[in-house]
DNA sequence: TCAATAGTGTCTGTCAGACACTATCGA
DNA sequence: TCGATAGTGTCTGACAGACACTATTGA
């Protein structure tokens, strides 16, 4: 650094323009369990953490948890400090989502929110103990096509617009909360871009897209990732991994093949698990170290 | 809303806390080509446009075209604002891709910024007409992995770490940047958690680390969209597309091979473009609308 | 004829889905 | 014996890579 650059930032004022305020949103997710008979598997649910609001604006309603970025705090540091407050845990999984800066989102002021997601095996939450003193609960999550549309200019497709059903539940206190998200695909260049609209929102702020934008997200990344296992604990079945799987993806697998998908990333370890359960005791796995390396 | 609401935002104040700047940066990409012989494929090189600083700091060095995000306009606005700035263009190919805030990142004052990366076929750029009165090159760009470490604790690998060499290069000022970059990966929980650092960097601030970045990005996404036809003009030949290919993930592909894997999302058009080419003319091809929409 | 790209045909191994089958347990 | 999950075997079709071959052009 020479004098000149030395002068320069001396001088230097970051203050002459208005700026945005910065905030972190957390996106924490879990899969619940509800018990079955004594021999079935359990139904697994996927599960996003929200709280409800005590202030104004959207008092009283539901919103994901976040706060502001602090101006001597990594980015990073952040949001690990916002999961740390939600969940009173650390070295869980979290991954940068993407940066939501539209000029509205915030009736307060200009907010550009960058979200984050974390996966949390619902063993290590135990989320009344760190829930910064916020009504925090864990909601089931849904996300359904509802109707889809294609837009045709001189018989070529240029935009593709469907609508989605995302639905948040908590049976425990009853609530039942619906967001209807406008997924508009145009063509860019050789590309597609897709942008979202809120139709109907029962959540705060722009929630709901940032929601949309999350599931789809983890979607896809369980089917080229490890990313799935986060969701689980150290060891399980095969047949408890293929019924995660088919809950995050709504689909359904066979189980031979499923079986057979799996196996190359995992090892079996000297548990043989399951008892009174009605069947065949199952072998007991975990996810191997190559794997996990072989990610992108 | 109702009144407390109203009197709620009617006094909040958004000038508590210092905030950090929020910066957009802008990766574009094109794809140059060096003739060779009447008779050979022209060689194609991925280029990268940067700017060459006026201004403290890293003064006189090389960096990512950006700019502030206005107060009053959403953050993809300011994105294309700066995207027209720089190439005068617009309907042009741009994907956010990460947003960089660590706190020392910028000597001048805390900047939290933005990242995107825009695809422009070589024949649409003319760079020098929209370069927004700064020095504007483009730089070819080579991405090479020079060395890796596992670390291993008790028998198993819990990081590896590979070196990159990042070159950036302009024949014609014969300049050449060189960054070098750590990628860390490491274990948290299930999956890898992957940290950059810079070794070394002729680029200015931490843009080496969001080049790094982006082609990885870019790479990864032509795998498994149509995302490389951006960089190509609307009508080609498959030996075209499969220099463009070859070009951006630095591999090789046998030409029948990659005909038979491209030719579902093509479409033939009337045109049998090559003459004087010394070979065979090739059969002209476009791609398909329903390839397009099969995009993720 | 040669060197270059364009394009076809074919074989092989891998992998995913369909499906028939066996194994093991508790009620 | 039943119903539940665990696990094996096998067939099929799709697809990717290897490679041999033909087609067309200008020098």
């Amino acid at each position: 650094m020479d004098n000149a650059e030395r002068d320069f930032l001396k001088n230097y004022s970051a203050d002459i323009y208005e700026k945005p305020s910065a905030t972190v949103d957390m996106l924490i997710f879990t899969v619940g369990e509800k018990e079955k008979t004594y021999r079935e598997l359990p139904e697994k649910t996927l599960e996003l953490l929200l709280i409800k609001r005590g202030g104004h604006p959207f008092k009283d309603q539901w919103a994901i948890p976040g706060g502001f970025a602090n101006i001597d705090e990594d980015l990073y540091s952040s949001a690990k400090r916002e999961l740390m407050e939600e969940t009173n845990l650390k070295d869980i999984y979290m991954e940068q989502l993407y940066t939501w800066g539209d000029v509205g989102r915030d009736p307060r002021t200009r907010v550009i929110s960058t979200s984050y997601m974390a996966l949390v095996p619902k063993e290590k939450l135990n989320f009344e103990a760190g829930d910064d003193a916020a009504e925090a609960r864990l909601f089931s999550v849904n996300l359904h096509e509802i109707g889809r549309k294609e837009v045709k200019e001189e018989g070529r497709i240029t935009q593709l617009d469907t609508e989605y059903l995302l639905t948040l539940s908590n049976t425990d206190e009853d609530i039942s909360l619906n967001v209807r998200i406008m997924s508009k695909k145009k063509v860019l260049g050789s590309s597609i871009e897709e942008t979202l609209e809120i139709i109907h929102s029962d959540l705060a702020f722009d929630h709901g897209k940032i929601v949309y934008y999350a599931i789809n997200r983890l979607r896809n990344k369980v089917e080229y990732t490890t990313i799935a296992f986060n969701l689980i604990g150290e060891t399980f079945t095969i047949g408890e991994l293929q019924s995660l799987y088919e809950t995050i993806l709504d689909v359904h697998y066979s189980a031979p093949n499923f079986r057979r998908k799996m196996l190359p990333m995992l090892k079996e370890t000297d548990d043989t698990q399951d008892k009174n359960r009605g069947h065949r005791p199952a072998q007991v796995y975990r996810l191997s170290d190559e794997a996990l390396f072989k990610n992108k």
